[in-house]
DNA sequence: TTTTGTTATTTGTTATAACATAATTTTTGA
DNA sequence: TCAAAAATTATGTTATAACAAATAACAAAA
């Protein structure tokens, strides 16, 4: 084969609409942009994104499958709806996985990843000025997955990413106080500190406190809302 | 409401046929009746159970959305095909999560679940004596999803049964050694003697050993079988 | 007004057919 | 004999229709 031709992008081959489908709504959950407790049908779906029901299904019972979406015994499907207990196991699990992610990706992680988080933290700090917590929201996430992908560990990645998505329609909820996340600036001022030391030890000790601190937010935001 | 109707059992819905199939497939893998890499087609199991395109190709697609069956990119299915780096991925993720609901386990389990699993380990030793290595999986599986259930977190409960799906296939490989698992034996002995003394960090490293211990046993004979 | 039974509507379930692509086999031509 | 091409088969994808069950809306009776 010529080098030209090697040197070529592969054409993304044209995803299913089952796939497309479910990263969509994954975007959208991730993103915030469900409420908690609300009802995802297969036909408002299918409806939404102009497809037929069979992808639509799909796509959300492949969700309810890894726990981003919770299905209840009748087949509907909904936004997860959190409880006290519900947070505090997500958070017991979430120290597991994410300490475990972290103390690898230390071991691992480059000079270029740690300049590109503290690029991604830099822009955080800046949206978070600017009070837009939109972007705040799509930065915190960019923020830890760089970090946690370098752990390479494939399985943890994906279960790591269910988790948060289990959260994701609280995060409209959680962050528009805006008082209570400066402390979230300094976990992630601490998380950098460990990354550029490389010490594994520091960095899972210091993702654990970033999750408690979320979740104690998470929890205080819940109880009051009731 | 009249007695008479208060003393009535709840009938029991009756399953969808995507979720009976679903079930099915579950009870094959972790029973380790497919081997590694034996690819799963819709149509093969739409007839082996008699149903249609649709609610098999639900199950084998849910359970490739656990991690159970592994769904590579053209939407083919199959058994999971482990290499030594992901057994060791695996049992670090095990060891935590694992590990965690051994932990609140402890906590929590009654005297009568601990003397359930003394009976399971009693019938688990008799069927290791008499080389019935079928029911030494099941009862293997039982015994320790027993004391995990106490933990009383339902979404880490099926983290780690998809996890145990993963492997479900090569039980088949290990398990015929038997000389090599009279150590798990061991290992179960040390469990149950942290759960009579209701030590919940003695409980959490036995099983983590019992982990670490099968894991090794895998992966030797996954470098032998190649 | 509250309860109860009926009807209508919504929504999940499943089989089927048509389609597109990937894999395999067969055929063909050098 | 071998490799390329063509045909065939296998397999995944999706829309649709018919069905069943759950839910909501409504009307009648207590």
């Amino acid at each position: 084969m010529s080098n030209a031709l090697k040197s070529l992008e592969p054409v993304g081959r044209s995803e299913t609409l089952g796939r497309r489908v479910q990263d969509q709504l994954r975007a959208a959950i991730m993103a915030g942009r469900f409420s908690p407790g609300e009802k995802l049908t297969i036909r408002a779906v299918a409806s939404a994104l102009d497809v037929s029901l069979t992808p639509a299904r799909e796509a959300l019972y492949n969700l309810a499958a890894t726990g981003a979406l919770d299905m209840r015994s009748n087949g509907s499907v909904y936004i997860h709806e959190l409880t006290k207990d519900r947070i505090d196991e997500l958070t017991c699990i979430r120290v597991e996985l994410e300490g475990l992610a972290a103390r690898e990706a230390a071991k691992r992680i480059s000079d270029k990843n740690i300049s590109d988080a503290e690029k991604i933290n830099d822009q955080l700090i800046k949206a978070h000025n600017k009070h837009d917590y939109h972007a705040l929201i799509d930065l915190n996430w960019q923020f830890h997955f760089l970090i946690y992908q370098e752990c390479q560990m494939p399985m943890l990645l994906r279960m790591i990413e269910s988790c948060w998505l289990m959260t994701g329609s609280y995060l409209n909820v959680i962050y528009p106080d805006f008082g209570k996340i400066d402390h979230g600036l300094d976990n992630h001022a601490a998380i950098l500190d460990a990354l550029k030391a490389r010490k594994s030890k520091a960095l899972s000790k210091a993702i654990c406190i970033d999750i408690q601190f979320a979740a104690s937010a998470l929890t205080s935001a819940i109880e009051s809302n009731r």
